[in-house]
DNA sequence: CATGAATGAGGCTTCATTCAT
DNA sequence: GATGAATGAAGCCTCATTCAT
């Protein structure tokens, strides 16, 4: 065997470890996943959670410093489909005007956390702007998921054309009819306040278009 | 000293004896209040709380079945304080229109939550409509927090005229409003995102009449 | 029943519960001392310790704020145990002089050590003039204790009468003098080195009589 | 190439080889070192210590049955350190008696670990004559350390004449003045108990003189 | 020889709740 | 009613050591 060879498997065996601590990562977060959105109300323990990755418990540190910092990840993961999910969507559509494509956005949104209450229950506890920002400051891992967000604000930004906000404000517009989105959305799907996500979305959605259609 | 007078004394006796009850479960709550509005991440234990209020831990248990519970009243109580002070502030100005005033009453809300950042942190965490409602319908206990937003919704549905809304959708547009404020604020309040109170209000106020101008 | 009656019975009930506290405290320190005192050589859990003494794991904590601060007490309990017995011999001693008293004072402990070796062991790891210090000055509840050394102390101050230190100097030559009987003790109780106890003792005590005899 | 080439070439490959082990050894033993003296009340973990020493954790095993035997390594290594330095220093010295020997050695050892604080600190709490006499009992690698104290002592003694003291009691005394130096020093060193080591070492060697000038 | 991922026992501490007094 | 000592389950995390590669 030549060196060549010998280098060229040791870099195969590197990636296979590699391969393999990212598969362990992803199960010990599915199993967090399934676990934080079981309907107990309490939080499932570390030990639960390495249970469920069939993992020791120590393992779980090698690949979290933290139990936090399981948790925002899991928090990142759900934002980040979600988005992706959501301006997959939209992007696909053609022949709608920027309006209609925000509330085809939250549309699209509402629906996927009402098929996935759990879901929702968890991401609203946990999730902030704060948070998002600053873990996409953060490193490079999370580059991809900064992408989602930026094609879909600034995409919405240029194509709209509005004579009462400028860029800056549009941007802050979206961002506050998130938050709306996701209020009502919550306890409406959560809680059936004051009443259920089907009967409330058309106010909302009249709501939307108030906000932009000026 | 006739029947008369020892019954008289025996209920003042009794009274005084509730009054002493209230006061001490009132103690608690103040206590609490105080701990979980601390720049502690923390919550505070039962314990801390019983020491604060000068009452002995097993005294808790008689006041609130349970930790949760207290927590359930403490969040109705700034609430309620909150909404309190916005109706009263509003309903002194006069000569406004029906959306001016929901803008005064946001406003008031925000600033009130601006001055008491740690107050906005906890009830973010905790209130919901659900827990509102749910509270509301349970007992007496609470009749006089139910008055401040009923006042509050109805005036200001009777007062509003709109095209685009029917009585039955004013209401749900008032919560949805009043959603998407608190969202804003305790992110721009709390976490300075996408950017300061101050800053993004004209915006949010924008929103808001973008939203009822209809 | 008058009201001097009930106060003073609260006032037994009261005494008999800091009774059954002390006791339980005791109960702890004691189970403790058992097992460090084992001839295990990691030290016990805290599991251990109140297993041993018939309290939940919970009721350390109300007795000691720390695992650390109920081995300071073990230490302090021990080091005045230790000089008390050894104060109190020497004393009844009369028409001695004052060197030979130190040598006997000495002897005395030796021989205590000697004959509970796991505790020389123990008290070796964990005593320091800087922790007697520190404790003695720390609260009242060690009064006790430094009469001890106080009294021996100053005893033989007043008593010895050296050409070659003063006062001051004779306080820190009594301390050296037991620094160096103690660190003997030790390697030769617990190591046999140089060689045993018994053997050494002879010149040991003839280099506190040089020390002394100047 | 013949043969003998070879097998040269080989052996030399072998020490090389031995060398880069011994190397690795040594790297290992010097972080830890680096680490222990480190002002961290919490001692260093293997993982910590391989990794300054950039050595896999497994690697560890390799060289050292056991954590502890690497602890035990390190204390020889510096008190051999300690020890030599200080004798080097004393012998180069002429023309003074024994006395003065013993107590120019003491004062170096003191300055020495005065200038090594966190070193004092370390070695007060694992060193033991037992320790060392079982590490130099044990195996060859141990012969030089040995030597060192083997000379301090021998020439000691030889020099030195006593009425008081007989050769083999001699010898005892010598370690009942280190172990007697060594207490004080830690005390005064370390806690300033019962004063600083530069206020006490008068008095200190005052004993010293005591002890011998029999 | 070397690696470093994996293990899992074990440690300390907190805290809501109970209950005898 | 009031007390606060007692409980013990539960939680998070560390770390020496092993072992497959």
């Amino acid at each position: 065997m030549t060196n060549g060879h010998k280098r060229r498997k040791r870099m195969n065996t590197i990636k296979k470890i590699e391969d393999k601590k990212a598969l362990k990562r992803a199960r010990i977060l599915e199993s967090a996943l399934e676990l934080y959105l079981a309907p107990t109300d309490s939080e499932p323990s570390v030990d639960q959670i390495t249970r469920k990755a069939n993992v020791a418990k120590g393992t779980f540190y090698l690949y979290f410093p933290d139990k936090s910092k399981l948790e925002e990840q899991l928090v990142i993961n759900i934002a980040n489909t979600l988005i992706h999910y959501a301006v997959d969507k939209v992007s696909t559509m053609e022949e709608i005007d920027a309006i209609d494509k925000v509330i085809r956005f939250t549309d699209i949104m509402i629906d996927y956390m009402d098929e996935r209450k759990a879901l929702l229950k968890f991401i609203q506890k946990k999730l902030s702007w704060g948070l998002y920002k600053e873990i996409l400051n953060s490193t490079e891992e999370f580059a991809e998921a900064k992408k989602g967000i930026d094609i879909l604000l600034s995409k919405f930004i240029e194509e709209f054309d509005s004579s009462a906000f400028n860029k800056q404000e549009l941007m802050h517009v979206m961002l506050i009819i998130i938050e709306m989105v996701n209020g009502v959305a919550y306890n409406s799907i959560i809680n059936n306040e004051p009443v259920g996500i089907r009967e409330i979305k058309p106010t909302l959605n009249k709501c939307i278009r108030g906000i932009l259609n000026q």
